[in-house]
DNA sequence: CGGCCGGATGTT
DNA sequence: AACATCCGGCCG
């Protein structure tokens, strides 16, 4: 079978609902059924929801990569995501026009991972693995942080979700500072990854964020000052109140939880969107 | 320690 | 799509 035909067949086989408006047509994804929204507004243009079974995300045509995929995780989601078997079938996301979207020659002998943003780790289904393989659910992320530090992050956020049972977790990329650089001439690496975490039964909140470079250890951030990064209001329907989700007792070697504000270099970085 | 997992690579 | 191989982390 050749690539087109492949790309052809999922293309029938995923069957994604593309919305425009305000409102979203999966709130089963976000918490309070609200989807992350942008604030700052240099991340507006080109942008394009979609909504997939097991994930939902808001794609970015300049940077060619979601700004944030969001999941509602379970105990019961991860229990049935435990027994799957997985295969890698990356593929350009139909959904997003050809001019913004990523493809798999910019990924192809880049030095980077294909790195999910929405792991399919999460997903209990065969159509929802399949679908978090799109390329517009991925960023160009240094293989080092993708197959260890990143992957920590991921594993220690699922064994939250089975032990609270309930969270929703929204996961994306930054670009901070004034040097990003493009991958294959078109897709923009990101300089951190992040993933926000909200859980509604106890109302606790908090995020990890974690440098794009080899060597980087996660730091955790409150979800308030990781919206100032992002540009986005991650959890919408959330008090700002929320009390910070104690991360650190996961395993983490996260070190103390700390101010991103505070660090050296970062209390003045502006994202160049 | 070995075996498994999850993510990625390359070849056919 | 299947397969071999790699890797780091985790578990018994």
């Amino acid at each position: 079978m050749t690539l087109l035909t492949r790309i052809l067949l999922l293309s029938l086989l995923l069957a994604p609902s593309v919305v425009t408006a305000e409102e979203s047509s999966c709130p089963e994804h976000f918490a309070g059924g609200q989807a992350p929204s942008i604030t700052n507004l240099k991340l507006s243009p080109q942008t394009r929801d979609v909504c997939y079974s097991g994930y939902a995300f808001k794609h970015s045509g300049l940077t060619r990569t979601p700004l944030y995929s969001a999941e509602h995780l379970t105990s019961a989601r991860l229990l049935q995501a435990k027994g799957m078997r997985r295969h890698s079938t990356f593929f350009p996301d139909p959904n997003i026009p050809a001019a913004g979207r990523a493809e798999l020659s910019h990924y192809a002998h880049s030095g980077y991972d294909r790195g999910h943003v929405a792991p399919s780790a999460d997903m209990p289904d065969q159509q929802s693995q399949q679908e978090c393989f799109s390329l517009a659910n991925m960023v160009p992320q240094v293989p080092e942080i993708n197959r260890g530090v990143w992957e920590k992050v991921e594993k220690s956020v699922r064994k939250m979700a089975k032990e609270r049972g309930d969270i929703y977790v929204v996961s994306g990329p930054l670009f901070m500072g004034n040097n990003i650089q493009l991958m294959g001439g078109a897709v923009m690496v990101p300089t951190h990854t992040f993933k926000a975490i909200y859980d509604p039964g106890r109302g606790e909140s908090g995020a990890y964020l974690v440098d794009n470079v080899p060597g980087a250890q996660p730091t955790f951030i409150s979800i308030a000052e990781l919206e100032k990064l992002a540009g986005m209001n991650l959890f919408p329907s959330v008090a700002k109140t929320s009390k910070s989700v104690a991360m650190n007792a996961q395993g983490m070697k996260a070190g103390k939880p700390r101010t991103y504000a505070g660090r050296r270099g970062y209390a003045n970085a502006k994202s160049t969107l």
